[in-house]
DNA sequence: CGGTTGTTTGACGCCCTTCAACGAGCGTGG
DNA sequence: CCACGCTCGTTGAAGGGCGTCAAACAACCG
């Protein structure tokens, strides 16, 4: 029923550092079964102290937190392969939101064993860390591009940052992705209004540098978008698979 | 010369999650030596790749990131206690830079050790993991008040959040701390002009809400201050000092 | 067909950036 | 010893990028 860790799809991905059969059979152990959720279910909740931790493993969400003011953060995106849950794993409550955006199935494992994993499998304890300094720098990247962008450069950074993920998960086809979005939440994601956002998307459309309509999203120059960026783009680098 | 872990003046401040005599010495083992640096050197740099790992033991810096425009994203304050280089022990590089704002002194291990330092004291390389996902929640924070808030919310809120930090470490006396940063230091870290900045600031100083200059900080009222920053001050937990 | 959700477009105004200038403090060198 | 340069804080003025308000349109659905 469950997939196993050793047929899991995603590891033919390039965007995954390659495995050894010990560590897969340990990931087997650690697994306890899959979720499957419907579109804008809460998979986790702000403050929540969840039993689980979860790796995405089809589909796609949003991680948010929530101001008293009704103002919504996207933290960032979950794409698949996206590991789920760390601050409730260590920090004892989820300093976040997390909703899933399409249909998800989320490989599950038992908080309760987060701690023993540790202990037995160094290798992998070691990727849990490695997964948590990748996040560190995305946000710090995130944070760069809120703080120091204007529009324009903002939304240029985040399609590049997607349609780069997009790539590595082999979701593409001739520059084309799905990307099941509304405008709002990648306007909240970089701190922009809705109507802003989209009169930015507009005008990329028309210059017809980046156009996204109907859940898919395209690149046509990803030259002029990377210019406006202001990124150099250098390869991703493989990260691991929990 | 060096201090020894067990000698540690940090582990008094109740910041920080005691260690067991065992993991005190496995720390004395990682730990090579000092580096004492002026204010104003660069520590690390984006892009490097350091052989070094260090915990701030004393004195105060940032990590910044430049962009080609020249425009500076400060991502955040270090004060004494804080670990430094994980990145590159991790990912292979720095991913931001690490400078000294004052006369700085460092505990220095050696990114060599860091694996087997990984495989034989698991409870430490949990700690490091910990550490990982503190400095990922605070990220996540620092998004959510640049992307969301106002200026004189993200002044509130950063006041409050370095006040707290300040309080931890027993650096306050009468709700005052040393400071010693430049207006433009939190200008950069907020996303905001200099200029308004010290605008905002003044607003505090004549509401009698928080007073900063001449690199004190004092928090007349808190309680403003966290209704205008819309966050209710939780107790922050205690942390792991490597 | 009414209701809901998401996209699109126009109008208006303000928060914040940028430009500019001045003052204070401090170290350096003539 | 004072002039000079440099850094940092402070303040005023002007302009624009982006937020908010508002409304219309399309798609989907019970």
């Amino acid at each position: 029923m469950a997939v196993l860790c050793r047929n899991c799809p995603l590891r033919d991905c390039d965007a995954f550092q390659p495995l050894s059969q010990a560590e897969v059979r340990e990931m087997e152990k650690f697994k306890v079964g899959e979720l499957s959720v419907e579109p804008g279910t809460q998979i986790l909740m702000e403050g929540s102290n969840s039993p689980q931790l979860f790796t995405a493993l089809h589909g796609m969400g949003l991680r948010y937190k929530l101001l008293p003011n009704g103002r919504r953060q996207v933290i960032n995106m979950i794409f698949p392969g996206d590991f789920i849950g760390l601050q409730a794993g260590l920090l004892g409550e989820m300093k976040h939101s997390v909703e899933a955006t399409t249909k998800m199935i989320m490989c599950v494992f038992d908080r309760k064993e987060f701690w023993t994993f540790f202990r037995t499998s160094p290798n992998r304890a070691f990727d849990i860390t490695w997964l948590a300094a990748i996040e560190e720098h995305f946000l710090g990247a995130a944070l760069t591009t809120i703080g120091q962008r204007d529009a324009r450069q903002r939304i240029a950074w985040a399609l590049l940052k997607i349609h780069e993920r997009g790539k590595q998960l082999n979701l593409t086809s001739n520059g084309e992705m799905p990307f099941p979005f509304r405008q709002q939440d990648l306007a909240d994601a970089l701190g922009l209004s809705l109507v802003h956002t989209n009169k930015t998307l507009a005008r990329f459309r028309e210059m017809q540098i980046a156009s996204w309509s109907e859940g898919r999203l395209n690149i046509t120059d990803r030259e002029t978008l990377a210019e406006i960026a202001m990124v150099e783009d250098d390869e991703p680098q493989k990260r691991p698979l929990m």
